[in-house]
RNA sequence: UGGGGAGUCGCCAAGCUGGUUAAGGCAGCGGAUUUUGAUUCCGCCAUACGAGGGUUCGAAUCCUUCCUCCCCAGCCA
């Protein structure tokens, strides 16, 4: 029970809720059906969340199944990456995954069936005639001069297309529906084509493959999927979708309720590009390191980038789901994940541009420990203990000799205080050094340190303890700024800055998210630098 | 100019078996707290539901005409 209360409902929850109240269902399942021909990105998270979270709320199962019926694209690569990514964003599946390449057997049956009884037959032409004879949007299309061949006939040239006897391109199952149908779906669609080529799981036992409209809604049906949900542009197949799945339980081989489609708005996103193909060719043409760049729109890269599963199911949970196209603004998906970082991301000290700072009055050599806050509302999360000295390095925008209106930070004149430390006035920059005193009775947590009032509160490194650290700052790779409406490389889109970390960074394990103070959320890469994921809002900047 | 969908605040999105002043979130604006210009908190934010007609005591919700956008002519999914 308590399914987690969700700030709207939608039109898919209303589905699923009518049908389990008229019990057409025993109970909810459904599935995430991808192709395993690329790597999961963006748009995939919207619909794992979908569909799993669907399950989840209602009690029910989510199938995870891959749905591989065209082998020159697919590879064991893929299937690995992408169960990795489900879990990665907090889902677990029914039992074991699924292949739409595990029924083929029953596929093969099932289209036997069809064509026996006269729903279906092979067809002889040429994938060229096929298409000169499928008509327009507005012209019909013709009947196959096979169309009315025998189901003997037929049902003989499936079996030797199954077992081999015939080159790619030479014969088609399609099924035998209406050419003269406004639904271009309708059109005797295709079944099952011939391709003499290894299947990343079935090997070379097969030589012909199932279409996706014959081979998902059966999956469906056979994995008693009650919901099956997929994008808009299926809208127009599921009449086809509706047609397999009825023909085949005609003859027997479904007992339960058919599975039903529901179609819902793909995710679009600002200054995203979301197309697989793009995205291929960002990789091939190695204007990234890989999927898992942290640039990508990857989950992998999203990963690596301190994206967070918790941000994505807030994303998810904020975007909603319908039928109207949307095209959500980018930094929805950014605030996502500060909201979830900013209740997870332990506070450190971190400067990335460093300026050296002294403070004059404070003694040669002494180093003194400062305690600062893991995070400031969580008190629990304890505090750690900060070298602090006489020389330190802080922020170079920390600090302007001519101050611009508002500016409260470091400047001639000004009094700031080193977070958590002590209070400082500002004498000026000499050399590349900003020259400071220190008030002695200032330093946090002691008694009467609070009558120093500042505005400004900087964060800083001790010099000499600190450590230097690669720091990688990425940004969208892409930008669809030019009038033309295409997408443009951005150059800048990746720098590696020097920077000072605070020592307790030192201990950190890669994947273990931070934050670096106003800089925003960064996470600890494999090489031992830190990725930044996303930046703090800042009201400063913005003006 | 065939068929299938969609149009509610800058971005999403409830509502759509007709009934007082059109949910909520994000952004924005104003304010309070704050040792992150962050966070948190409080307040404000569509006489308006793509446009025009019509039905009705009453319509975003029903009818009608029109406009705009998306998808479909792979042996891709």
């Amino acid at each position: 029970m308590s399914a987690p209360k969700l700030s709207t409902s939608n039109f898919i929850r209303q589905i699923v809720e009518a049908d389990l109240a008229a019990k057409t269902y025993a109970g909810v399942r459904t599935r995430f059906p991808p192709e395993p021909n690329g790597y999961l990105h963006f748009g995939h998270a919207k619909s794992i969340c979908l569909n799993f979270g669907l399950a989840t709320q209602y009690q029910g199962r989510c199938n995870l199944r891959f749905d591989d019926t065209n082998p020159i694209k697919e590879e064991q690569e893929y299937v690995d990456s992408i169960k990795e990514m489900v879990k990665w964003l907090g889902f677990a599946w029914e039992g074991d995954e699924h292949y739409a390449s595990d029924y083929f057997d029953q596929l093969y049956q099932f289209a036997a069936a069809l064509i026996e009884k006269g729903h279906a037959y092979v067809d002889s032409q040429s994938a060229e005639q096929i298409r000169a004879t499928r008509g327009t949007l507005t012209e019909p299309g013709q009947n196959s001069p096979f169309r009315e061949r025998t189901s003997r006939e037929s049902l003989e040239l499936f079996e030797k297309m199954k077992n081999g006897g015939f080159p790619d391109g030479t014969h088609v199952v399609r099924a035998k529906i209406d050419m003269r149908s406004p639904n271009m779906n309708l059109r005797d669609p295709v079944m099952y084509r011939i391709r003499h080529a290894t299947h990343h799981r079935t090997g070379d036992k097969w030589c012909i493959y199932p279409t996706y409209d014959w081979a998902h809604g059966l999956s469906d049906c056979i994995e008693g999927i009650s919901h099956s949900i997929c994008t808009l542009e299926f809208e127009d197949h599921r009449p086809l979708y509706d047609w397999f799945n009825q023909r085949v339980a005609e003859a027997g081989f479904f007992k339960g309720p058919l599975s039903k489609q529901i179609e819902f708005a793909r995710l679009n996103l600002t200054f995203v590009v979301l197309s697989k193909r793009k995205l291929i060719e960002l990789v091939e043409q190695k204007h990234v390191d890989g999927w898992d760049d942290p640039r990508m729109p990857t989950l992998a890269g999203a990963r690596r980038r301190g994206y967070t599963p918790g941000g994505f199911r807030l994303f998810a949970e904020r975007i909603g789901v319908s039928k109207a196209n949307q095209l959500i603004e980018f930094t929805i998906l950014e605030d996502c994940m500060r909201e979830d970082l900013n209740e997870s991301a332990p506070r450190r000290m971190a400067v990335l541009d460093p300026l050296r700072l002294v403070i004059e009055n404070y003694p040669q050599g002494k180093e003194e420990l400062v305690e600062l806050p893991n995070h400031p509302q969580k008190p629990d999360w304890g505090k750690r203990k900060v070298p602090f000295s006489r020389e330190l390095w802080i922020e170079r925008e920390d600090f302007q000799q001519t101050p611009q209106k508002g500016y409260f930070r470091l400047f001639p004149g000004n009094e700031v205080r080193l977070r958590f430390g002590y209070v400082v006035k500002c004498i000026g920059m000499d050399n590349g050094v900003v020259r400071c005193t220190y008030h002695e009775d200032s330093k946090s947590g002691t008694p009467g340190s609070d009558k120093y009032k500042v505005k400004g509160n900087i964060h800083w490194v001790s010099a000499r303890q600190a450590f230097a650290s690669p720091v990688h700052l990425y940004d969208r790779l892409f930008k669809v700024a030019n009038p033309q409406g295409n997408e443009d490389l951005n150059p800048d889109s990746k720098k590696t800055v020097a920077a000072q970390l605070e020592p307790s960074l030192k201990d950190a394990k890669a994947g273990e998210s931070f934050q670096f103070e106003r800089h925003g959320y960064f996470i600890a890469e494999r090489d031992g630098g830190f990725n930044r994921s996303v930046t703090l809002r800042d009201s400063w900047a913005k003006t």
